[in-house]
DNA sequence: TTCGTCATGTAATGGGTTACATGATTAC
DNA sequence: GTAATCATGTAACCCATTACATGACGAA
C-alpha cells in the first residue's frame, strides 16, 4: 500500500521524504497517514529493490536531502500494484489509494475495480441487513443505530461508485460510437 | 481495541473463544474482524491478568471448550478501557466499539465521547475542505471526487452525532426536570 | 543565538495476520 | 464414513507506530 503511493508520487515528480509525506498527508490524509518510521526505511526497501533511485543534488546541494525519483522497474511494480484486483483493492484503504492513481489505468480496468469495490460494499451492506433483521430486538439502541447509519453510508457510497462506473461506462463507449460514425462516414465517402 | 471488546461480550455472558468471534464478527463485523490467531491469545493474555477466569464445564463436559467469565477486576479493566478518551476513542474503529458499549457509560461520558468524536471529525472536515480549496485546480478528477465524497460522508457522520448528542442531553435534562418537579411538589405538600 | 521547521534515520514495540497443525462432533 | 463445522492453538511474519537521536538551515 505505502510502496504504491509512494510509486505513484514519485511518478509525478522526483520527491525526497519530507516532501513525500506532505504530499501523502495533503492527497490521501483524511484517511492514511504515516509515519517517518516507515517512510523511510520503505523508501530504502524501493531503492535496494532498484524501483526508485536517487536523484544526486544539483542546486539543490545546501540542504542533506534524499531526492528519488522511480526508475524503469519501478514504474512496472506500480503499474503491477495498481492493478492488482485482490481482496485488498475493495477495502477502504487499498481503494482509495488505487482511486487517487486511477488515470494511470485504462478504463476497463478501472470499471473492474470499481464493480470489485461495489460488490465488497454491497456484501457489507447484506450483512448489516442481516444483522439488523436478526437481532433488531436484541441488540441495544445504540449499536442499532451504528448499525443503521453504517447500512446509509455504504449505500450512499454504493451510490457514488454507481456513478463512477457509469461515467466510466460513457467514456468506453463514446469513443465506440465515435469510430462507428468514422466507419458510417468511411461508407458514405464511398 | 479486543481486550475492550472481549470483556464487554464477556460482561453479557460467559462464552468460549469461538462464540466470542461469531458475536464479534456478528455485531462489530462489518467494520471490524479478528482472526482467531489474535483472539486465542488475547484471551489467555487476559486470563493470566486475571482480567477472565474459566469457568469449568457442568454440563457442557463432552466437547474441549474454554469457557471464559470475567472477574471483578476484567470489570475494572473495561470500565477504565471503556472510558479513556484519547485519540483512539475518536479513531473510527475505537469509536463504534465503544458505542456498542455504551450502555455501560453514564451519560456525561457518553456525551464527553460523542463530543470528542465530533471534534475529531470536524477536523478531517476542515483538512478535506482545506484540500478542496486549495488543490481543487491541480488534482485530478477521480481524487477529487473521492475527496467530496468523503466530506459529504464526513459531514452525514457529524450530523448523525448530534443527533446522538441531543438525545443524550435530553436524557441528562429530563431526570433533572423530574426533580424539580419532585421539589416543587415537596414544597406544596410542606 | 535560539527557535521553528526541515530532514533523515533507527530500535523497540505493538497489534495484528496468515498459514499451519490438530482433533472432536454433527449431519448426511 | 466422510464432509462440514466446531474448537483451540502456535510460529512466522508484516506493516506499521512511537520514541528516540541527530543535525542543518532560516528567520527573529
Amino acid at each position: 500500500m505505502l510502496e504504491l503511493a509512494i510509486l505513484g508520487l514519485l511518478k509525478e515528480r522526483a520527491m525526497h521524504g519530507y516532501q513525500l509525506k506532505k504530499r501523502l498527508a495533503d492527497t490521501l490524509g483524511s484517511f492514511w497517514q504515516v509515519s517517518y518510521g516507515s517512510l523511510y526505511p520503505t523508501l530504502k526497501r524501493l531503492q535496494a529493490q532498484s524501483a526508485v533511485e536517487m536523484v544526486f543534488p544539483r542546486e539543490d546541494v545546501g540542504r542533506r536531502k534524499n531526492v528519488y525519483r522511480v526508475t524503469a522497474k519501478g514504474e512496472e511494480m506500480f503499474a503491477e500494484l495498481l492493478e492488482r484486483v485482490g481482496q485488498e483493492a475493495a477495502e477502504d484503504n487499498g481503494f482509495s489509494v488505487r482511486l487517487a492513481f486511477f488515470r494511470y489505468l485504462k478504463p476497463e480496468t478501472r470499471i473492474r475495480l470499481l464493480e470489485r469495490r461495489r460488490t465488497f460494499l454491497e456484501g457489507r451492506g447484506s450483512t448489516l441487513k442481516e444483522s439488523l433483521r436478526e437481532y433488531r430486538e436484541r441488540i441495544d439502541g445504540y449499536t442499532l443505530s451504528l448499525m443503521k447509519h453504517e447500512l446509509d453510508a455504504t449505500e450512499s457510497d454504493i451510490r457514488w461508485l454507481e456513478d463512477l462506473i457509469k461515467s466510466e461506462q460513457r467514456q468506453v463507449e463514446r469513443p465506440l460510437r465515435r469510430s462507428r460514425a468514422a466507419r458510417i462516414a468511411q461508407r458514405e465517402r464511398a
